[in-house]
DNA sequence: ACCTGAACACCGTTCAAGT
DNA sequence: ACCTGAACACCGTTCAAGT
């Protein structure tokens, strides 16, 4: 509610006047918008405060982005870029297994940046690059654990359905709340999500 | 973006000087934050456009309400009370077909509004009356299948993630959207999902 | 106790203008 | 094309005051 402890960056004294450019890009913006997020959470991470770490005018975003969803779906892609996938080899040996550990990479990764898994339910889920990316494995994996095309995609979607889900119910900005479950008993029970999961999907 | 629609409510034009009363009570607040979540959806459900909806003063409210969350999960409560829970011989007899319909029931009530889940994740879901309510029947249901306590409070949670994940996901304002998954596919999809999870768990 | 007026500190977004 | 100034139409919440 009070914040007032605003990082200056770089162009922050020098005013430009209209016309005078700022030298930004589409990757200067996300990469202020992931550190005001990782710092002050969702609630932190509005158009005009990437403006005003940026040191240029709100309406200066603009240029790079449609609007703040855009702004979002940018900075959640770029976040599902930290999980690494299993090799080629490994989804050959042991498919389900692979299924496992991407899954247990993306709940690990989500669950550092409390609150912003929230809003994408009503998005249907990350659609960048480097979701299709994990998307892309994982129905490999699917598919090679004996799953038909039409079944693999509807594991899939339950498969983020619960790793979103888990991570956006253990993201929380302080762990220690009366009432609310610890990271580390969610964290067992993802892993037993995963194990009732694979084997109801397998069998 | 432009709203100018107000449904004018019963003391509208008749304004009030500060000490007269409006008579309002917590339930006629939920109703109208209830008939605004109908009609327009998440985002039309703001602490101001319920106190214009009554014809109140913004601040009217907070006489009945801590703040915007505890809104939220009065209406999400509300709306919970919907759901109807099989009874305790249903329960007896097919424990496992209990929990299904209990939670098939609850997508049903959750994605006719639109939205509201995404709210819902970090707050790590719903509290109130009603959920505690469903909880317990479905973990009788679940005791009743053979689980002990632990494994039927954590299978409870993946099955309430599971659910609103679902729901939040289904939940669209408007269906037709480019690459938008139809709500039809969608519950083919959890109804899956259900039959997997209720797999993984009782075996 | 319940309500209003006025204010505070914000939002996202648009439009016109400057270079 | 990229940026600013100014504005529009909002937010949630608080504080002091009235009856």
């Amino acid at each position: 509610m009070f914040n007032y402890c605003t990082v200056y960056n770089s162009a922050m004294s020098t005013s430009r006047g209209p016309g005078q450019r700022a030298g930004l890009d589409r990757d200067q913006v996300l990469k202020a918008a992931r550190g005001l997020l990782d710092s002050g959470g969702v609630e932190a991470l509005s158009m005009r405060a990437v403006a005003r770490a940026l040191g240029v005018a709100p309406n200066a975003l603009y240029s790079y982005l449609a609007d703040k969803d855009e702004l979002l779906d940018a900075v959640l892609d770029d976040i599902l870029g930290e999980v690494k996938a299993p090799t080629p080899s490994q989804i050959a040996r042991e498919p389900l297994e692979a299924v496992r550990s991407i899954m247990l990479a993306s709940y690990e990764v989500l669950i550092a940046h409390p609150g912003l898994m929230s809003a994408y339910f009503d998005r249907q889920g990350a659609r960048g690059v480097q979701a299709q990316r994990l998307g892309v494995v994982t129905l490999d994996a699917l598919a090679r654990a004996g799953l038909d095309q039409d079944q693999a995609r509807e594991a899939l979607r339950v498969l983020i359905v619960n790793t979103m889900g888990f991570a956006a119910m253990s993201a929380r900005p302080n762990p220690s709340q009366p009432g609310i479950i610890s990271t580390a008993e969610l964290r067992r029970n993802f892993r037993n999500s995963l194990t009732w999961l694979l084997q109801g999907i397998s069998s």
